[in-house]
DNA sequence: CTAATTGCAAACAGTTTGCAGGCGT
DNA sequence: ACGCCTGCAAACTGTTTGCAATTAG
């Protein structure tokens, strides 16, 4: 299986993850691709997102309630964090499940998810901005 | 703000939450309630779903890439484990984050979301069967 | 009786797919 | 030049809404 074919639509895409860290939803990295190829369709967009996670160039985050977002994959194990007031997805370094996790019998558990959610530091209600 | 009417079709719906003890979703929930009241549509499922939520007799849990599912409100305070292969979703008792949260400076956590995934008691590979 | 609720179908939003033409390799 | 990739629009799925008829209070 050969890689995929590095068109100007693609690379434009890859581009957008590049130089925004944090997690995209398909219209977002549609707006910022358009920037560079402004004929560039959301099929497309779709596409190339389904094979970049196809590929491992990105994983799917998904959050409560709305279209998935993508970020890099290869990054470090970490979770999500969602702000509620200006709807923005971080990532936060590190592990923040349990360690010692007490599962009724009989559970594998092969992967885990967590998203924390409240204000985050630009949208926090007690600023410390006097 | 008045109650809601006691509609048969509210009555069946609220039924299926008294009965499975599990988070459903719209199309669960519409299938269970019209062995008691057959000719409920779609519409009614989703908008007794909404209110419900609305009026706090149920929480929304999200699954990654799933339509929503609901399951009733007032349970303890737990998490979810979502069995990849018969995709059932599950409450696991008792909080798995982290006491110690090393976030960064300025996030307001007000709340968190954490799903295991795996293999549920009946699906696990390994079964002791022998 | 009066107005909220229902069921149907049309309207919507997000995502996928088919196809003809364009473009990497 | 070949065939993958794109863009458009149509198809699909899940969810919401408009409206006339039904029914709870």
């Amino acid at each position: 299986m050969p890689r995929q074919r590095q068109t100007r639509q693609r690379i434009a895409i890859e581009n957008v993850f590049d130089h925004e860290p944090r997690p995209l939803g398909p219209a977002e990295v549609l707006d910022l691709a358009q920037e560079e190829v402004p004929k560039l369709g959301i099929a497309t967009v779709y596409r190339a997102l389904n094979d970049m996670v196809e590929e491992k160039l990105l994983r799917v985050v998904e959050l409560p309630g709305q279209p998935a977002r993508y970020e890099k994959s290869g990054l470090h194990h970490h979770h999500h964090f969602h702000c509620l007031q200006c709807d923005k997805v971080f990532d936060l370094e590190g592990c923040l499940l349990k360690s010692n996790l007490n599962l009724p019998e009989g559970f594998k558990v092969t992967g885990h998810d967590i998203t924390l959610s409240g204000s985050c530091p630009a949208c926090a209600p007690d600023s410390d901005e006097s």
